[in-house]
DNA sequence: TTCGCGCCTTGACCGCGATCAAAAAGCCGG
DNA sequence: CCGGCTTTTTGATCGCGGTCAAGGCGCGAA
């Protein structure tokens, strides 16, 4: 309990992870099999193909989901970030690699000892059941903008997406609102499905026009938010 | 009971489906709120936008899951077999359009009435979660197709699936295979974010190569293999 | 300070796939 | 078998975004 106390109860995200299904007393559980865990920007959870053995709930920073093609193209086909949950359970293999863009601190565990607590906890199935759909969601909204968008429009909703998500979700505001993205250019391409080349012309290109500011490599300032949405195609 | 005989026990999709998770006894419960339902091709069962109001399991045909943009651009984000399910338990709005592509027959629930089934059963909460999870990966790997692959390679990566999907896993095989496509050329091109003519045109390209060919509008036959993986990138 | 190393920007050019246009092939009800 | 429709194929051209190549900028270490 004390232990649950310190680790658990005190977590930085313990109401909005899947934990948020558990009472401080069931944090015990958990708080047994999983085990704190620091990555530096660049190492990597979980690589493609090989069998699941690892889940975990994010605790800070900001990590990537990879597919790559054989001869070694790359496509970012997901971001995670804290209380979200990387991972499966049930054997098989994993579909992406997983991989830290900041330092980040994860909870981490056991593949079958977690599987166990989702046994005894149907309440964290369903939390996990509605995460996953929420994710289709997004992969799919993904797959339109991958098949149908401009570059130019992709790298704008891009940025409105960042803003909204990395900064808890403003009203569609007036005035400059600043943020730096946890992502390089070439981070951003394979997002997009560009090059770097590409996504720094469309970024200067909005620069030029005046709708955002780029206040050092990662700061973006969108100074015009309407005429963002506009590139946007919305 | 007798009526679970003749709509549930009976069905074509019985141990494919979600309600695999079922015993027999426990499918009356099903089949009082499941309702059969035809719709012809170009129907459309759920509207992206409108709130979730019916869940089902498609039972012969095929379906599709199309996004769009604000000015008429449509991309599919997936489709749908025989025994998958379609639709979403929990209030929300469908981030979705779900149309057939063929005549098809579904066997559809009550939004309300099927969460009350999936909260009596577990064991099936737990089949659509995994399926979820699979329905995931497989949206993850189109995103890197969208995002990456040229169009020769979508086209071919394309025809080997709907090869491997459609007449059910043959092994990596020899010899020519014969099927039929469920989609028109335009619906292809919708898929692989690719236009009309240019999926027309990697088609010809194929057939010109003897790698495939094309015995009427909808018939695809495999000549050559090896050629065609070797045409998607593998 | 200066060097070196990532990362980002900018320029010039090219090719893939979109676009516009028209002909050909199915398909169906007369 | 024909006429009218949709779907597919094929052709010609254009432009977006990729590719190749320099150059700039920021930052940490010597």
């Amino acid at each position: 309990m004390m232990n649950a106390m310190l680790v658990c109860a005190d977590c930085a995200v313990r109401d909005k992870a899947l934990c948020g299904a558990l009472s401080d007393g069931e944090l015990a559980a958990l708080n047994r099999i999983g085990r704190r865990r620091h990555l530096r920007r660049g190492e990597t959870l979980i690589w493609a193909g090989e069998d699941n053995a690892v889940c975990a709930n994010l605790l800070s920073g900001v990590m990537k989901l990879t597919a790559g093609t054989a001869d070694g193209r790359e496509q970012i086909v997901g971001l995670v970030y804290p209380a979200d949950f990387v991972g499966r359970p049930w054997p098989g293999e994993a579909g992406v690699t997983v991989t830290a863009l900041s330092d980040v601190e994860l909870c981490t565990f056991p593949r079958a000892a977690f599987e166990a607590v989702l046994e005894d906890h149907v309440r964290m199935e369903r939390l996990l059941l509605q995460r996953t759909f929420a994710a289709l969601d997004e992969a799919r909204n993904r797959m339109l903008a991958l098949g149908r968008l401009s570059a130019g429009e992709k790298v704008a909703a891009f940025l409105l997406a960042m803003a909204d998500r990395g900064s808890g979700c403003r009203a569609t505001g007036f005035g400059p609102v600043t943020f730096d993205l946890p992502l390089t250019r070439g981070e951003m391409a394979e997002i997009l499905g560009l090059t770097i080349e590409t996504v720094s012309r469309q970024l200067g290109r909005l620069k030029a026009a005046g709708t955002i500011a780029l206040p050092g490599a990662r700061g973006v300032t969108i100074r015009d938010r309407a005429a963002l949405e506009a590139a946007a195609g919305n």
